[in-house]
DNA sequence: TATTGTTATACTCTATAACTATA
DNA sequence: TATAGTTATAGAGTATAACAATA
């Protein structure tokens, strides 16, 4: 079954809030009703990869998409049109087989930025009831130009990575969702 | 703004499909329709982190999701557990804050938790507009049961990292999410 | 019989506005 | 005036069923 991982914003920062300090009273009483928490405990769920995979990809994509908003590209249609780019004549059914989509998910998409000439359908050269999908050349000019800004934006949302540390990363996430790898 | 990044589900490999080679024709002809694709470029995506991080953030919670089913947690739910059992006391303020939640959405959460009997709300010991959270006797049995599971199903789900792999990889991505760290 | 693309539709998750009661 | 919790609701994202055309 598909995909998920809907569309993040801003991400909130882990950061507590306003700490709400116990005052120091004479006597605490007991703990009938508790103390307030100070300072949340997050220790169990930072030790699960799931969890923290979960809350950088989210991080990323909150710079992604104010970001893709002036091509007005949303994750997925950009993920759509470079794998267009790079594969000319590639079907919606690969598409969705590549990108863990459902088909009807995907006809609304197609639609809309052949609507917007950044792609066009072209007969399939031995398969009467596929089409090959093909980059306009302005939709090969607005991808060029997205792609080179999702590299650059990628540096940015992960400042506190190093060269190696990106290479590294890459290599342990692919590890878990490619089978082979 | 809160999170995102929806439910999952078994996840389609990013295999790609039945590759339909192009007959070795006498004539290819002109390129007007173009050939078909055979192997699927995903290059330029996997060289993204965002890309790489959902995709192994989903891998994840597609196992999670059956295997959480046996205790009616989803992904929020045991992250919303999780918390409150190691922060007896907390605010459902401090729960989105912490989770990158929005508090209308935490709201129909807790009630349900609380209706299970998982959860119950106490009186704040220093601000009558909140409320302290608290897991019931059952929550906390619940709750170890299903963080057994979940530390299980984490290496079953990424079983070809080793343990310093695994280790690393937990690092590197709290450097992208966690502003200090 | 199986598959590609499609329509229609339902379900889940997430976001925004506005209200109350307290601070 | 600001904040905690709440309600109602809108919106985006994802899911399944069923169909016509072609393999």
């Amino acid at each position: 079954m598909p995909q998920t991982m809907t569309e993040p914003s801003p991400v909130r920062h882990p950061t507590p809030p306003p700490p709400m300090l116990p005052q120091p009273e004479a006597d605490p009483g007991p703990v009938a009703a508790g103390l307030a928490v100070e300072r949340v405990d997050t220790s169990f769920l930072e030790a699960l990869i799931g969890y923290n995979a979960r809350r950088a990809a989210l991080t990323i994509i909150a710079t992604f998409i104010p970001r893709m908003a002036q091509f007005g590209l949303r994750p997925v249609e950009f993920s759509v049109l470079t794998l267009i780019g790079h594969n000319p004549g590639i079907t919606a059914r690969q598409l969705c087989a590549t990108l863990d989509l459902q088909p009807p998910n995907l006809v609304g998409m197609i639609k809309g930025l052949e609507k917007r000439s950044l792609l066009e359908k072209r007969d399939h050269p031995n398969d009467r009831r596929a089409q090959g999908l093909h980059l306009t050349a302005e939709g090969e000019s607005q991808l060029e130009q997205a792609q080179a800004t999702a590299l650059a934006l990628e540096i940015d949302a992960t400042p506190r990575l190093t060269p190696l540390e990106r290479v590294t990363l890459l290599r342990l996430l692919r590890k878990i969702y490619q089978p082979d790898a």
